[in-house]
DNA sequence: TTTTTTTCGTAACTTAAGGTACGAAAGTAT
DNA sequence: ATACTTTCGTACCTTAAGTTACGAAAAAAA
């Protein structure tokens, strides 16, 4: 993965990898990966078409690179939360604020690009796919993980572990749809709270 | 809308209106409106591409066509279920069993053309997603109806009704997102009796 | 200075999409 | 029979996508 190793000779590289990637992902996650094509990020970039290619070789490698990208900046973050081994509730509480925060104010669109490329899944490369697919079963796992955590704290949650696992997986998709169509966070942070104390409390009102 | 009023004169009509929409429909619906091309339905039911516009104007008409042909089949007989006035339990009961119903054996592909569509909205025509916002409308409004009628009989559920709306929403579209991905249907209907049950009945195990 | 190496970008190619011009075909009315 | 009307489908057009051939350009090495 050494992308930067500069060769001993031949003419210098002009193309900025970094730019490229970084414009790509913020294309997609704004417009839509379907909705944005190489040229357009030629154009954005003011780089040559043979350029793009022969850093990431297809459209699959640049959207392969992209939502690599997405997933050290946007997924990350949340992993590392549903991670932290603090109480239940403050899981709850850090997962809703970084879900519902205001994207404008930091530059970050909204929606979730992971949530975009699942639903256009038959349009993509098989090596972005790849990606897709490890991303989504690493959020899923980290799912399962906090909801083992919870029952760990408040015994039986009255659901098998993977029922409430795939719950909680809709509940992050439906908020990253919803903040897409364009409901304001407040009323996203509201869902989301009802959600995540009926799974991880059971019955209590907490 | 009379398109069955044969003319006086003139060759006969040898088109099949009927085949073009139900084939596109099934099409749509199982591959995904963005992967079937006025191509692929001509060659389908051996239509000429000048006979498919001549009937239906524009991609973007038969893709409404499409649509509306899915409502009538596959979402007016769950507004039915949620309009019904019948206790909560028993229409939680009936939604989860249309739902979760085995589609193979009837011939009916997963997921839902209308959850489809709504991720890919971007790519449609207006008169396509113009339809589509009515019909998403109307389901939202079923959902707000079932919300009021629960709290008719059960008192304030702990959430605004919008809220419940929107919660509910979710768990329908993430269930047709998880048939679609091939998750049993016994494991979905776990997620939605799980959901359905913390929104209508509050804090109850029942 | 010449060779070698690496990157550059113009200008193409290929494929498939949505869409249509237009004359032939197949009927009814005069 | 001829005219009129409606529908038919071949063969095309346009656009835009992904992709690449290939010679020029810019550096280091000989």
């Amino acid at each position: 993965m050494n992308h930067d190793q500069l060769p001993l000779r031949g003419r210098p590289k002009k193309l900025d990898r970094n730019l490229i990637l970084q414009s790509a992902l913020m294309e997609y996650w704004s417009k839509g990966p379907s909705n944005v094509s190489i040229n357009d990020i030629c154009k954005l970039t003011g780089t040559s078409k043979p350029g793009v290619y022969r850093e990431f070789k297809s459209d699959d490698g640049l959207k392969k690179s992209a939502l690599k990208a997405y997933r050290t900046l946007a997924v990350q973050p949340l992993l590392n939360i549903l991670y932290s081994d603090q109480p239940i509730s403050k899981t709850i509480d850090d997962t809703i604020s970084f879900i519902t925060q205001d994207r404008a104010t930091i530059g970050i669109p909204s929606g979730c690009l992971l949530v975009m490329m699942s639903a256009l899944s038959e349009q993509l490369g098989c090596s972005t796919l790849k990606e897709l697919n490890k991303i989504r079963s690493d959020l899923y796992a980290a799912f399962f993980h906090c909801v083992e955590r919870a029952q760990l704290e408040n015994g039986f949650l009255g659901m098998e572990t993977d029922v409430a696992a795939y719950f909680l997986e809709n509940q992050h998709i439906g908020a990253m749809r919803m903040q897409k169509e364009g409901i304001s966070n407040e009323t996203i942070a509201k869902v989301l709270s009802f959600s995540f104390k009926m799974v991880f409390y059971k019955n209590s009102n907490q």
